[in-house]
DNA sequence: GCGTTGTTGATATGATATAACGCATGGATC
DNA sequence: GATCCATGCGTTATATCATATCAACAACGC
């Protein structure tokens, strides 16, 4: 099961509609790559971001947050320097290290992650959940899906076991087609 | 298991030396991350690649052999920017794109892997052969090691089938302790 | 206050990757 | 052989991604 509030875009895919609190899309589980609403499940991320970071001894400072509040409003994957763009047209430092740096610390921190296969950032929607997702990346439509990825990494673990290797971080990207773009073909 | 071939690093670990082709270490399965002779294991290689890009109806033509030589006479992931250094050095052009198309010419052919995390390209041991490797990175010594992940593969086309995203190509990287790191922290 | 630590801003540079153009080659066709 | 076409190569230029370094400043404990 994965949900929706999993799914991310690189390319932004206009999903914003407003809805109250009990939006069932953002409560249940459902299939990914539907469009949904965004705006109450980035709210809680933060809510909960603020207590996380507190709790791990680190601080999240105003560039921190912000970047964070953007990945979750921009709601998609997005390169250092697109984030960047954004700090500088609201006050912020407009250097690389800026935005490189607040990156880093919010996947340090789990509050984001890194798609390498597109040189970008997407906030985790999942925080503080012990988890190791998995990316699917459509390769028409640049969606881009977090999803669960549990017995993925287990599976890493025993292979790499088998070689002695101990495996402390890992990336799992997965190129192909989302199912519109699958029927599409089709 | 994996067959030692597998083994290849991002600096270069020095591990050649010669021996007869009957070498034990090339024909049977062994440790990974173990030093190795690689020059016959790499004749091999291309002797395959030969046929294979053939088959395909691709050219091998000389750029793209030798890119694919060198990566199996060096051994290792080396940036594309590596490559085009032995390139230049030996007489074909020396921009950028040269290297990048020799590349990504071998990669979809299946003859080398990108290995996304340390912006690197190896040369494929196992041309020819169904593989979805994995790559195990030790973050203390560099090493890289191409292990097989057919059950990883299975388990993410299982977390991406329930989503009804059809997976194409997947890129699966690790970072953390090879053997002889794990043991020398501990 | 005072040092220590951590964060930010700025400069500069390094490293990786692609776009776009034109020429050369080689094979197919007439 | 002449022509056409597809492919590959070399080149220029540029785009994109990432980091090293240092100075200024704020937060904190003593």
């Amino acid at each position: 099961m994965i949900y929706v509030c999993n799914t991310i875009t690189r390319q932004g895919a206009d999903m914003a509609h407003d809805h109250a609190s009990d939006c069932p899309s953002c409560q249940e589980p459902a299939a990914a790559f539907s469009r949904h609403d965004h705006a109450h499940c980035a709210q809680d991320v933060l809510e909960r971001a603020d207590g996380l970071v507190a709790q791990s001894g680190a601080r999240l400072t105003p560039v921190r947050r912000r970047v964070l509040e953007i990945l979750l409003e921009e709601h998609r994957a997005m390169g250092a320097y697109d984030v960047l763009k954004r700090l500088a047209a609201e006050g912020y430092g407009n250097q690389p290290p800026v935005a490189y740096r607040a990156l880093e610390f919010l996947v340090e921190q789990g509050l984001a992650h890194r798609i390498r296969r597109l040189n970008a950032f997407a906030a985790c929607m999942h925080p503080g959940e012990a988890h190791a997702p998995a990316f699917l990346i459509c390769r028409n439509c640049n969606i881009v899906a977090e999803a669960p990825a549990a017995a993925v990494r287990k599976a890493l673990d025993a292979a790499a076991d088998m070689l002695g290797f101990l495996v402390e971080r890992s990336t799992v990207e997965a190129l192909g087609l989302c199912p519109a773009c699958r029927d599409q073909a089709a």
